[in-house]
RNA sequence: GCAUCCGUAGCUCAGCUGGAUAGAGUGCUGCCCUCCGAAGGCAGAGGUCACAGGUUCGAAUCCUGUCGGGUGCACCA
């Protein structure tokens, strides 16, 4: 269900033709002609490559392959012009017709529009989140949850198997600094004077552990060693988190399928498997790294650990798996979660992590191309941090201070519809600015707004057109007589819906959410230009005296409501339906 | 020092799996409210795509190097 899809397989059938007929070579590889929008409207509507691509395997000149092209092409019903031009494009127009179909098409497909088998069902797991059990989300793990949800839906829209993943890092230090954290809100729950020491958790958000441990274990551990009370807090406490994190994610309409641990890996032997794997390949030994260049650490010494030669994969140097005493190191525990998700049968993983863990790529990808012996593929999408700005000034962010913001501040402030958008606003590799007075503006400036703003015009012509008496159902649309889009903003309105599919596909291939939402604002943009044409140009209205020229109007009005809606869940932000 | 990302209009950014005269918003200039919603619309000016080489019929896009900026760099996670 892609005009352009479509195009191009008749391009490759006539093609075949003149390979049939002698005019070109057999055996051709048709793989790169492409059919595409061309950059400069007065370029036609579409234009293929075809000549160009096949220019020097078939041994002849560009334009001479074009303009045998043109002739086989031109005796389709659809096509209305073929023109070469420039060093052999091959510029196409299609008749209006083909274009108003599309129209019809859309209402009957609704929201299927642009849903593709490109995936063709193969395995996806996103991990994204895995923000530590250590406190709530905050606004840089925002981003990352909004990336990796958005991305899930693509896919899945796309014709993969998703499954979305967190990772808990409950087998860490990190967890045992929550614990004594924790503990110490316990004693304060019983009237003791809390005593936060330096390098332990500060946030009041413990406050209510330290209550349910009271309420769980009364005064029991009070005098207690640390050893007593060590792993039962730690247990308690990051099952309290992930509660936390659980609810700040519902907030955002984040949905996980699978909860993995950390700390499960640990003593069923998996992780010796994992390492085991490796050494199986050669890519395990012991023996000492080089001090680090640059600024070398006071309390710097050489010392034998078991290592993986991530080097063979490009990294800079081997990584520890093991520290010198014996024990894991956090990558030890990563490999066998990899080494797990490769068992488990995906056949594509994908990872959403911070910008700060950008050096850990190369190992990762390291480990999953050793295991899966390069059947599975590894995407590490990182994620920049987001710069949050309000009355023109940088809002400062300490962990330490107690001033960073929660997602839930977010989402109170502004809803989680304009952080799912705005965090959609800029490819993952660049940092965001999250800009409060803008996001709530209701203006041009504001995407989030104005997007929303067409959804919702669509919603009041729709509304306008049933009070005058006419029928909108999708089936009488569907059935309009859309001769009537001849004007030539109409067609290039249609040209817009038509880029859909081609645009899912660009972004699900990229894993490129992003492209969603861009995309939007120029349809919403091409949309309210439309309307506003009407103001100059009464036969662009949507409502008109004739009920037929009408209804085909409000068809195209409503198909552009389709593909707003369907991009609109695809970003996981709800279309609203009224502006109030 | 090494790795990695970024460098495109005054500003904020798209475009990067190579295609024609490089786009959007904002800002600036000039027009436009008797209208299905002007919380706008139309038009215009504005660019050595950081720089230098290379590959190619063709480079903002791919490769190499240089210069800026962000981030990360032993037994933390």
């Amino acid at each position: 269900m892609n005009l352009f899809s479509d195009i191009r397989a008749l391009v490759v059938t006539a093609l075949d033709r003149l390979t049939a007929k002698g005019v070109l070579p057999a055996g051709l590889d048709l793989a790169a002609v492409a059919v595409e929008p061309p950059r400069d409207a007065g370029h036609g509507e579409m234009a293929t490559n075809a000549a160009m691509v096949l220019a020097k395997p078939a041994g002849m000149a560009p334009r001479a392959i074009a303009e045998a092209l043109a002739t086989e092409l031109l005796a389709d019903p659809r096509i209305a012009a073929a023109e070469v031009a420039g060093p052999g494009f091959l510029n196409l127009s299609l008749r209006p017709a083909a274009w108003q179909g599309l129209v019809a098409r859309i209402l009957m497909l609704k929201g299927d529009y642009g849903r593709s088998e490109l995936g063709a069902g193969r395995k996806v797991n996103v991990e994204f989140v895995s923000a530590n059990p250590t406190g709530p989300m905050h606004v840089a793990h925002a981003r990352g949850a909004v990336v990796g949800d958005a991305l899930a839906r693509l896919l899945a829209f796309s014709g993969w198997q998703v499954t979305r993943e967190y990772y808990i890092n409950d087998g860490g230090g990190q967890v045992d600094v929550l614990a004594r954290s924790a503990f110490e809100r316990y004693r304060e729950a019983h009237g003791l004077s809390p005593e936060i020491a330096e390098g332990l958790y500060p946030g009041d958000y413990l406050i209510p552990v330290g209550t349910a441990l009271k309420a769980k274990y009364g005064d029991s551990l009070l005098d207690q060693p640390e050893s007593v009370w060590l792993a039962d807090v730690r247990g308690f406490a990051t099952e309290m988190m992930m509660e936390m994190i659980r609810g700040d994610l519902a907030a955002l309409g984040v949905r996980m399928d699978v909860f993995s641990s950390e700390k499960a890996l640990y003593g069923t032997g998996q992780i010796e498997a994992a390492i085991e794997a490796l050494r199986g390949l050669g890519l395990i030994y012991t023996g000492t790294l080089e001090p680090p260049k640059g600024k070398t650490p006071e309390d710097w010494e050489p010392r034998e650990q078991t290592l993986f030669r991530s080097t063979l994969f490009g990294d800079d140097q081997d990584r520890p798996v093991q520290k010198s005493d014996g024990s894991w190191t956090y990558f030890a525990p990563d490999i066998a979660y990899h080494y797990n998700k490769v068992m488990r049968g995906f056949d594509e993983l994908i990872n959403i992590f911070g910008a700060d863990h950008s050096g850990y790529v190369k190992r990762l990808k390291a480990v999953v191309s050793a295991l899966s012996e390069n059947r599975v593929t590894l995407d590490i999408k990182l994620i920049q941090l987001v710069k949050l700005l309000k009355g023109g000034e940088i809002v400062k962010m300490s962990k330490r201070a107690g001033t960073f913001v929660t997602l839930r501040d977010l989402i109170d402030e502004v809803g989680p519809d304009v952080v799912r958008f705005v965090m959609l606003t800029r490819k993952n590799d660049v940092t965001l600015d999250f800009d409060f007075d803008k996001v709530t503006e209701q203006s041009k400036d504001n995407p989030v707004f104005y997007v929303q703003y067409a959804n919702a015009r669509v919603n009041s012509i729709l509304r306008k057109a049933r009070e005058a008496g006419l029928d909108v159902t999708d089936t009488t649309l569907a059935a309009a007589h859309l001769g009537h889009l001849a004007h030539a903003a109409e067609l290039e309105m249609i040209r817009k819906l038509a880029e859909w599919p081609r645009l899912v596909e660009t972004a699900a291939k990229g894993n490129e959410p992003h492209r969603v939402a861009f995309y939007l604002f120029e349809l919403a943009s091409d949309f309210h230009g439309l309307w506003n044409r009407g103001n100059d140009d009464a036969s662009l209205r949507f409502l008109q005296e004739d009920a037929a020229i009408s209804t085909a109007k409000i068809a195209l009005v409503r198909a552009a409501g389709v593909v707003i809606s369907a991009g609109l869940g695809i970003l996981g932000v709800t279309p609203v339906e009224e502006m109030r």
